[in-house]
DNA sequence: GCCGTTTTCGGCCCGACTGTTTTCAGTCG
């Protein structure tokens, strides 16, 4: 049992206490007992048994024997007590957007809603318009929610198309008669939210290989002579096309697609090809290899030679990293060592501004403390060069949170965390003033999109990027699978305009610093090098870079 | 539920927005 496990047991027991219970302090009490479990550096264990853990500010009477029955028992009676008393599934209803647990709880209580579709019923027979809280536009707002969520319901995120397509290639590797498996379709080029998983497979004998299928998916149906489809984990469908290993190369680039790429390079091929791989088949076509990510279109078939994209190796550090001084979830000395263990000669921590409180912003007080720990830190990790930046918020007027103070900064990130819903222009306007800041090092997160969750603010791209040439700003690409953040539909724009970009995690633990991975698939569907990404430059480059910039200040 | 040179009750991290209210609660970031 560890401190995790802990902190997302006191999480659970958070959420139900807020299905029924009026008091909001309840529950925080016991999310914050979960962040401090979360950001121990010492052994939950050991401090149950020495009996330390009421030392713990925000442990007390009742949260410390829940803490110590999870510790030495693996469960809690209290969690159990609460999952009884509600149905399994409740939370689901969290996916109709502006329907937060006081509504649930409420709609449970007065209506017995358990699942979005008796939530839809009694929203139509006009039951939820009369509870109280609620009224006729909350009612309307509610339907409009669960065709969103419903919506959505077909739609996944990159990184589950990933994990299941190297789950299903594994399933697949202990079957006899299966000589090779390759993930295509949207997963391979990388798009950031895919519809299913397509697997092409290798096999003399398709049918002995369908017939052991079921172990791995269910519901199993044709969907053509060589396509079976099935659904894993109940609610990924998942394509096997099934190839001879002589035309291997040909079904995979079908697989893959797009539509578009595989109609323009069969009219350019002008015969069908055999080939036993991808790589034969473009040299049997006399047609330069076109990488996986930039097939959405036809148009790299047009090149003479084969682009050079960005690759994970090319990227020599980062600069967005966030750590337990505001709403990260590991220390500085465990972001800079991961940032190490990554091989790279640089790492750039940013915690949140004051602004923004609820991540846990810092004042100019905390920064001195967070600073001080970092140059502690940074000579665990030497050579490592460690730059000590901010993620600073872009006021609602445009004017940076901090102000002056931010000359403590090495670097600094400007992003934007309130006001959503200003016009384009208003927008625009409020970034422009930003980037005109000369503190500013990098825009952060651009649109502050959420895939599948909500749409990025409007604002001019162009104006954006033109003004963030002028003024020799980096704009971010956020490799955070949720953000993907600016979309790579607008890269090349971009970089037309003389913009240089940044490829950074916008991480807060450990694990999300491999969100610099998912960055460069952005950048290479953009058809992006590494000369165009700042973060590839050597250490004594970017060090210059960043001395000039402060110097202008 | 937790905490206190505000010691046993009354506050708890802030602000915009929306809709349901007639002064505020829920949701979201």
């Amino acid at each position: 049992m560890d401190k995790y496990q802990v902190a997302r047991m006191l999480d659970e027991i958070a959420r139900y206490i807020q299905l029924g219970e009026t008091n909001p302090f309840k529950s925080r009490a016991f999310e914050r007992a979960a962040r401090r479990i979360e950001t121990l550096e010492r052994d939950i264990t050991e401090l149950v048994s020495s009996g330390e853990l009421y030392s713990i500010s925000g442990i007390g009477k009742g949260i410390g024997p829940v803490v110590t029955e999870i510790v030495t028992t693996g469960g809690a009676s209290y969690l159990e007590e609460l999952r009884e008393q509600y149905p399994p599934g409740i939370f689901d209803l969290l996916r109709v957007p502006n329907l937060g647990l006081k509504k649930i709880g409420v709609l449970y209580e007065k209506l017995g809603v358990t699942s979005i579709d008796e939530l839809e019923k009694a929203a139509k027979d006009n039951l939820v318009a009369d509870l109280p809280g609620f009224g006729k536009k909350t009612q309307q707002k509610i339907l409009d929610g669960i065709g969103f969520a419903r919506k959505r319901e077909s739609q996944f995120l990159l990184p589950r198309g990933l994990e299941v397509g190297e789950l299903i290639r594994e399933q697949l590797a202990t079957i006899d008669e299966v000589e090779d498996a390759e993930v295509a379709g949207s997963v391979r080029r990388r798009l950031e939210i895919i519809r299913n998983v397509n697997v092409v497979v290798s096999t003399r004998a398709p049918e002995r290989v369908i017939e052991q299928l079921p172990k791995f998916v269910a519901d199993l149906e044709a969907v053509g002579e060589t396509t079976v489809k099935g659904i894993a984990r109940g609610e990924m469908p998942v394509l096997f096309h099934f190839t001879f290993p002589e035309d291997f190369g040909l079904a995979l680039l079908r697989a893959t697609g797009s539509e578009e790429f595989v109609t323009a390079f069969e009219t350019k091929a002008g015969r069908k090809l055999k080939a036993r791989n991808e790589e034969q088949l473009f040299e049997k076509a006399a047609i330069p290899f076109v990488e996986p990510e930039r097939r959405e279109n036809a148009d790299d078939l047009k090149r003479k030679k084969r682009p050079s994209l960005v690759h994970p190796s090319d990227l020599r550090g980062t600069f967005h990293v966030h750590t337990t001084h505001s709403d990260g979830r590991n220390s500085v000395a465990d972001m800079l060592a991961a940032a190490r263990d990554r091989g790279f000669d640089y790492c750039g921590i940013t915690d949140h501004s004051v602004a923004a409180y609820y991540a846990g912003g810092l004042s100019t007080e905390r920064v001195k403390i967070q600073q001080a720990e970092i140059a502690r830190e940074a000579k665990n990790v030497a050579p490592m060069r460690v730059f000590k930046g901010t993620e600073a918020d872009i006021l609602p007027d445009g004017t940076m949170d901090y102000g002056e103070d931010l000359d403590m900064f090495d670097f600094v990130v400007a992003s934007i965390h309130s006001r959503f819903q200003m016009t384009e222009e208003e927008m625009t306007e409020r970034i422009l003033r930003a980037l005109d800041d000369p503190h500013v090092t990098i825009l952060g997160h651009l649109s502050g999109r959420r895939l599948l969750t909500r749409d990025g603010y409007r604002v001019d791209y162009d104006r954006i990027f033109d003004k963030a040439a002028a003024r020799n700003v980096l704009i971010e690409i956020n490799g955070n699978p949720q953000r993907l953040d600016v979309d790579w539909r607008w890269l090349r724009n971009a970089a037309d305009r003389g913009v240089m970009f940044t490829i950074n995690p916008d991480a807060h633990s450990i694990r999300e610093m491999s969100h610099v991975i998912s960055g460069t698939w952005v950048a290479r569907k953009a058809g992006l090098t590494a000369k165009e990404i700042f973060n590839t430059k050597p250490v004594e480059e970017v060090e210059e870079w960043l001395e000039k910039k402060r110097l202008s200040r």
